[in-house]
DNA sequence: CAATTATTTTAGTTACAACTAAAATGTCAT
DNA sequence: ATGACATTTTAGTTGTAACTAAAATAATTG
């Protein structure tokens, strides 16, 4: 399978990267996917829908009234795994900044804020 | 590793995998890289080497007047092989170009190009 | 048919990446 | 110090990606 250079762009993108990953494991209709980015319109996520079908990355289905969009995983290839990965990383970043926000309300910070230093003089 | 969304941006460039495909093996002066791509200026190279250094991308070393520039393989990760795969093609696709061009010389074309029309008027 | 829902498309705005030309910086030789 | 070379940095231009608001399309329901 050939890597497009549109496949590069159309990931380096953070906003088409959120809708991907939405629907990575499952169909969702347009409407679903702007409910879950509520900070564009409507019309913006259909715009980056486009461009991911037309770049090959997402296939949609029409059912009735409603459009239903699922990434294309195997077209994105070997770039499949860094997005995955990233997302990965991402949770782990949260659960480790969440695990410390816990142990800052708990009894003994492990690590002081900033400088480290026990004392001086 | 964990690979940052810089480096999606930093590899969604043309210009910037132009680089990094000329630095991939082997260190380059700034003016080297700068020779191989005249379509552009020195300042304009320089710019984007720096947007490769800061993404962590490029180490670059400086000896006398010359600073020399080397692709970071190991810090692209998962990325470095999508790059060589795309090289690898565009490879490809040359070779069978040229192949083509060569048997259109020979005695019998495999493959019309287009219209298959023997000779007008 | 009209009204409702779901979505796309258009036209226009804005922010930014990539570039150029020119000035600035740094390094070596004389 | 002066000049030549190698490169970076600055300031300004331009093309385009990402967005918004509103109009257009399309399917469904009463």
């Amino acid at each position: 399978m050939q890597l497009a250079p549109v496949t590069l762009t159309a990931i380096a993108s953070p906003r088409r990267r959120e809708i991907l990953r939405l629907v990575w494991r499952q169909e969702l209709a347009a409407g679903d996917i702007h409910r879950a980015m509520p900070d564009v319109t409507f019309g913006a996520v259909s715009l980056q829908l486009k461009t991911l079908v037309d770049a090959g990355l997402v296939e949609v289905r029409t059912e009735s009234r409603h459009r239903y969009y699922r990434a294309r995983r195997d077209a994105l290839g070997p770039a499949a795994k860094i997005l995955e990965q990233m997302w990965d990383d991402a949770l782990w970043r949260l659960k480790l900044a969440a695990e410390l926000e816990q142990s800052r309300r708990g009894p003994q910070p492990t690590q002081p804020k900033t400088s480290p230093r026990r004392k001086r003089s």
